[in-house]
Parts: C-alpha cells; structure tokens; sequence
DNA sequence: TATGAATGAGGTTTCATTCAT
DNA sequence: CATGAATGAAACCTCATTCAT
C-alpha cells in the first residue's frame, strides 16, 4: 500500500493550516528553489530564488527563514519524492530488479538535477530514504541477487558515483548504463547462489 | 624509468627562479590553500589562506592573481601528485592489481582532503591523470583482470564515489575496503578469461 | 513650447515606479554623489557617497550596480539639465546672444562643480545635449552672428576650457567674462556679414 | 642667447653627484613614467612605469619617494621643455606670429600626450612655463597682433582646451587648426591697430 | 644601490537577512 | 502577509609603500 503523501506534487504538510495564497506561493517558491538550486548549485542567490517564484525576497524568508532552512525544505522534499519512489518498488516491484530499476530512475533524474546528487551525498544516515533503499537492497540480498554484505550505505554512495558522472559529464545514456552495469555487476558479484527456493520472505 | 619530478612533495620549479623567500611563501600558501580548502571546501575565504601561511592577504594574491587561479593550482599540484604515484605503480606494479592499489590510496588520501574530490570530480577528461590511469587500466584489460568495456572515466567517477563516501561519511577502514570490493568485482566481471581456463569467477 | 521635465531639478522618473523611500533615496544618493565627485573628482570613493547620502554602502550598489553606473547616472542627469536650459534658450532667447548666455551660465555652473567640466569633456557627441547646443550654434550662424565654420565640437572644447579655467583658478567673474570675451570674438570673427552691409568687424 | 639646461634631453642637474647607472635609471624611469602617464593617464600603476623602464619598483621609490614626487617631476620636466621651446620662440621668433606657432606646436604633442594637458590645466601660475608664455603674450600685445586685455592664464586655459580636444576626441588636423583659429582670431579681437611705428616697448 | 617580495589599508562588489511600507 | 529597499559584514582584489635579500 502507498502512502497518499507521496501523491501530492509537494510537502503534503505545509505547517498547520496556511492561508491559500501563502501556500500557493511556499509551493512555488521550492519549485524555484529546487530548479535554481539544481542548475546553479547550492550558492545561488535567494534573490533569483525569489525571482524565478515570482515573488519578492521577502517573501521567500518568511517561509524560510534561512537559505539553509530552505535547503533543507527542497531536500527533504526530495528526499520524500525518491523515498515514495523506493516504497512503490518495494511494494510492487520484482525483488530481483527493484534496486536497480530504483538506481535507475535515480540517475536519470540526476542527469537534470544537481539536488539529487547533494541528496545522495549528505548521507547523514537514518532517513527515510535509506530506510526504503534499505528494504530494497535486503529483499535482493534475501533472494541472492546481491551480495550479503553489501549495505545501505555502499549502495547510496555508488549511486552518487553514478549521479555525479551523469551530472558532470553530460554522459549519454549508453555511458551511463555502462556506468551503472559495473556497479551492479559489482552488487551481484559474491551473492550467495540462492541455494534455497523457499527463500520468498521479507524482513522490516 | 621513474621521473624524479613526481617524488618531490611540491612542484619544484615553480618560476622561473623566484627568490628563496618567495619560494617558501609559495608553498606555504598551497599548503595552507589545500588544507583551507580541503577543510571548508572551495568557497572557503582567501583571506583564510592568508591567515594560515602565516602571510598577509596581498602576498596571496602576488603569487596567485585570482582565487580561482589559487585552487587551480592546488588542483594542478595534487594531480601530478597523483599522476606521480599512478605512474610509479605502471612502472613497478603488478598489472593485476596495481588499479586497485591506485584506487585504495587515493580513497585513503580522500578520508582527509576534499580537494582529492573536488579534483577527481573534475573530469574534463584528457588529463595526465586520466592518461596515467588509462595505462593502469588498459593493461588490467589486457590480461583480463578488468572488463574490456570499462572506460576510464567510469574508473574516475567510481573512485570519485568511494572518495566521497569517505570524506563525508566518515568511513572506517572496513567501511571503505568494502566499498571498493564491490567496486572491483564490478570491474572484475565479465573480465574476459584470458589464458587461464581456472578461471570461475562469472555473473551473469 | 517647451518640456516640463527639463525644469524638474532632478530626473522625475527615474524607473517604474519606485517606492517613496527608495525614490528619496536615489535622489539623496544622486545629490552626494554630484557633491562627492565634484569636490574630489571622480576617483573619489563610493564609501564617501554613500556617507554623505546618509545610507548604507549597499543601498548604493542596489541603486547603481556599478560606481560606472553612478557617475553616468549623475553626468546622464547634469547632461539632461544642461539640455534643458539650452533648448529654453533656443525657445525663448535671442538667436544672436543665446549661445553667449548658455555659455555664461554653463561656466558659471562649473566654478563650483568639477562634473560639469568632465562632462563637457567626455565629448562622445551626438548626445542630446550636443543636440540642443547645436541649435544655438546654428541659428546664431544663419543670421551671420558667429562664423558658418564653427562646429558644435569646437564650441563645447572651448566651453569646457573655459569651464577648466573656472574651476580650477577659482576665477573671478572678471576673469571669466574676459575668458568668455575671447572665446565670442573668436567665435563672432569671420560671420558672414549678413543681411547688414554695416557690419564692419572682420579681422584678418 | 638660449639656455644651456633646455638642451639636455632630461632634468639638468640630476641630484648633487649620481653614479653613472643611477643616473641613467632616473632618465629611464622618467621617460616610462611620462610615457606611461601619457598613455593610461595619472592613476597608472607605479609598477607599470617600473616595468616599462626595465627597473624594479624599489629602484622608482628610490629616485622619487613617492608617486606624487614622480608625477611631479615629469611635469617640471616637461615644463622645462616647453619653456625652452616657448623661449626660444621669444628669442628667435616673429613676435606677431610666435605665440601662434608655440600654440600651435603644443597642441601637437597634447595629441600624444595626456600630460601636456594635465600641465596646462594645472595653473597655479607663476611658473617658469608661464612666464615664458607670457612673454610672447606681451610681444604679441605690443604690436597690435594681440588685444591688450588678454592674460597669460587666459592663454593658458585656451591652450589647454585645444589641447583636450586635440587629445580625446582624436582630432584630425583640420578640426585642431579650427579650433585653433577660432581662439587666434578671438585673441586677435579688439587689439589696437598698432597705429605706431615707433611702438616698441613697455611691458606689464 | 638595486631588487622584487611582502605588506595592508582601502576600494568595489555581493548577498543573506531585516524591517519599514 | 507580501513587498522590496536598506543593511552591513565579508569577499575579492589593487597598489602605494616598505624592507629583507
């Protein structure tokens, strides 16, 4: 079963009830924000944040009261869009292929978006993206499709490998299913044949 | 033959023939830029720089006329560095694994400097690193102990993985050693089996 | 009939709409930058505009991107008023001494402002204010009052010389009117008789 | 009979007793100085003037310890030349037509150089330059070919206006001879037909 | 004496943040 | 609440001047 949060375009809980234009405009001003952000880095001024919203700077630090705060509001948002992402796969996708479909995915949103990458790269640990990735990689693990001691962590970190080479170079799609072949190749290699055939289960 | 050039610890001759004291101001200077940048990242002050080497802001700027000159330097300096020590190991390694043994120290040097990132994330590509790193891989190549397809680029932007997932992750060393196996199985697949018919190693 | 905005004291329309403070301010800005750079002359610091605006450094920059900026804007303003003046002299004046007056008063204008010599100075022509002078020149000339051989380029040299001699020799009126004599005979020298055969003042 | 300082090329008495190359690198610096004053105007860099002069900054502040000592000594010295040539005009020279032929030469070099302008407009009178000037004048007054009430700085001034002309609007001949007849025949206005043939003498 | 590296005050410009409108 | 002008610290960079070599 999904969570309806991940339907929504954006933060689905936008503080405790919010005047309809002030919610209208925190929408646009983390659709600028994560395009800016995204194509300039993440030292691009607030002003052309607020610009590209369509609203004044002030604005723009009324819901965000600082540049970090709003940083952290387009992260987290996307941290929710990709952890929504990985739960789909888990809930309805083939365990075998999942992460790399999950991978996948990943990297072809990071060939336009330098947040995804900062996102990969801020492995703080402990989110709710980890977490989902986590089940992902476990599931694969339990069916012998990837290698038992592969973790959570490694996986993040190639992805940003990828992402970053995807972002960077302006790779093709053929470079980055290369890339990303090497990678999985590298997650297989040394996981257990799957000797039992009753192995169907699923941990937390 | 080994070039002496790539033993010394700083570019040797830097000038032509700066007098001593500019001499050792400059390389007071790389050496407070890399640590400066290597701890704060790139955006980290020049007067920073300063402070550290012990030197007033002009005296910075005598030497390097712009910041990004500064950094382009450092930049410079740790690649040949680097392209010193990937040429040492094609000269004496062992073509099997000197790849790896490239790879495990420039992971190990990446745990403190962030500039080993940032340079490896530069892939303009046709560098004298990326060609010292070619050699290493294209003999791997030759006597299948790496897959034919593999192209430099992706070795760079998966070392640039496992660098970055020590810098930031703070990585133990088990932590690290894990990342790069996965990395070098995934180079090691589909390696072709070459002479030796003893060989059992193949995914799918 | 003539402009209003020419009799303004200070560009009435300075962008789209501003808002009261900030017009207030561009004006301040304006004035201490006129004051700045006419004691000081134009490598004057923009720090001492801002201070004697009474504003922050910023508020400056906000205002003129650049100090370039800055100074245009003042000259562009002491360009526009000068216009003004000599297009009410071509409206309302006598053709035969207009010119003479615009000259006394531009002079006059300069004893206490260095901006309006470096103004007559940056003689880019084609300007309105060349534009407007010209008119004078010509409607003097075609009534035989100044010689048909004077350019507008001539004129405005020899204004700025006089304007250089009032400023820098803290001058007089004597020496001004004197100054101003030789420039109008010089000028006067060499009209074409006219209408009038009484005219008996050619030189060789 | 002509003074033996105005023909040596530099400043006749270079400091009581120089050695041979310091003597020879206070001419070398002077003449980078004037010609890179000349050029790029009085806030060029002092290591600009070192460069041009082959010398290194310290020996510039060596000679003139400051940059203001410098500018001040290419003035005096190009004021010494133009005194000499405006002398020997006085000694040699028709009085009805010298003034007009040194006019007419400085304006010449203003088009090259910019401190012959910044040497006219610094009229703080009294000067050797002046004097000279003012002896043409008088000759000039004295026989009707000047009007009695012109003064030596109202030349001046004139003189410097042509010049500016001449410097920044990259005049070409024909526009500078204009110009300069204008101001000669403005010069011209009002003098006294010399009715007398005895008229020789009296001065100020 | 000449050299040229070092100094550091001061200039221009940017930008996150505050606050009057 | 929105606006957008004002703020001012801090960054980069220049250059006249000093001083060790």
């Amino acid at each position: 079963m999904m969570d309806t949060e991940e339907l929504t375009v954006r933060s689905p809980l936008p503080k405790p009830t919010l005047r309809a234009d002030a919610q209208r405009n925190r929408v646009r001003i983390l659709d600028a924000a994560e395009s800016v952000f995204a194509e300039l880095g993440a030292n691009a001024s607030t002003e052309e944040v607020a610009t590209r919203a369509g609203v004044a700077i002030g604005t723009v630090f009324r819901h965000f009261p600082t540049k970090r705060d709003l940083l952290a509001a387009i992260m987290s948002d996307l941290r929710h869009r990709l952890t929504g992402q990985a739960r789909t796969l888990a809930a309805d996708g083939d365990p075998r292929t999942a992460l790399f479909e999950f991978a996948t995915g990943l990297v072809e949103q990071a060939t336009v978006k330098r947040t995804v990458v900062e996102l990969l790269l801020d492995t703080s640990g402990g989110c709710s993206l980890h977490q989902a990735v986590e089940v992902l990689l476990v599931r694969a693990q339990d069916i012998g499709a990837i290698r038992p001691d592969a973790r959570v962590t490694d996986v993040m970190a190639l992805l940003a490998a990828a992402s970053q080479g995807a972002l960077r170079g302006r790779w093709d799609r053929q470079s980055r299913d290369r890339m990303l072949g090497i990678i999985f190749d590298g997650l297989r290699a040394g996981a257990h044949p799957a000797e039992s055939v009753f192995n169907d289960t699923e941990p937390a």
